[in-house]
DNA sequence: AATGAACTGAGAACGATTATCATATAGTCA
DNA sequence: TGACTATATGATAATCGTTCTCAGTTCATT
């Protein structure tokens, strides 16, 4: 595994340490120009592989990348599909957990779902009623 | 949605209740007989909906379910891949943290990747070494 | 310039999941 | 029970994210 970065995987990282948020593969082919597709997985995976980006499985179809800078976890909306960061750093409670059983924790992800600021808003506006079909 | 469990949600449900872990779809038809493909993907859908099965998103390539009962966080190995459970719950302090952006957590997913108690075992065994190609 | 290693991108291939649809089953009411 | 309707089923096709293939290109080193 080498640790240079060739040009485009380079861009890539720029995708995502500009836009500071959580983009899947397509978002990121789709905010360049003469890119292949395999050259944007291939880039991901390599920018993955030597830490400088993080592949977050946030149970929707497609992984989404983010450029890693601080500790938080994601918030995901069920109803409206948002992810939202939140600062809060739990690696360290995780370590601890994960090292009484033995094993040795890299990195942690947690990711919340439920209803998201916007959206219990909206909830709260529109009066409770049986679904009508 | 409705609440109601037709006979091969059951007996799908009956698999992961038995079984006590991780499996994917393709694991449940496996272990069943006689039972479709699709039917194995709108069952554990509408186990998920209806909240007593769990979808989780490890980072593989497919989603794996499991059937609720208490909660607790994924370890995944990055070397052998095996998934462990550890008893901790942090749903209250992901709940808490989320609260303070307005957001209203259902369930949280904690999912820490690294190397597991076996696999460390394995490493520790082997001198260290350049990777040979 | 010469050599070889690594990178690229178009398109094929793959694999997990979802959609389609004809058939089968379950539920309801007369 | 029989008739009728809604829902469930499963074989198969379709979809879609991701990976593979491979010929051509770029890069580094000499």
């Amino acid at each position: 595994m080498s640790v240079r970065i060739s040009q485009q995987a380079r861009a890539v990282l720029a995708v995502l340490a500009e836009r500071r948020c959580h983009l899947t593969a397509e978002e990121v082919l789709a905010s360049m120009e003469s890119i292949g597709t395999a050259t944007v997985y291939r880039a991901l995976d390599h920018l993955t592989e030597i830490g400088l980006v993080r592949r977050l499985a946030l149970g929707k179809k497609s992984a989404v990348y983010e450029y890693i800078r601080d500790s938080h976890l994601h918030f995901v909306c069920n109803r409206c599909g948002a992810v939202h960061d939140i600062q809060t750093d739990m690696t360290g409670m995780i370590r601890e957990a994960a090292k009484c059983c033995g094993h040795e924790v890299e990195w942690a992800e947690v990711t919340a779902h439920g209803l998201c600021k916007d959206c219990r808003a909206v909830w709260d506006e529109i009066p409770a009623q049986e679904s009508v079909q």
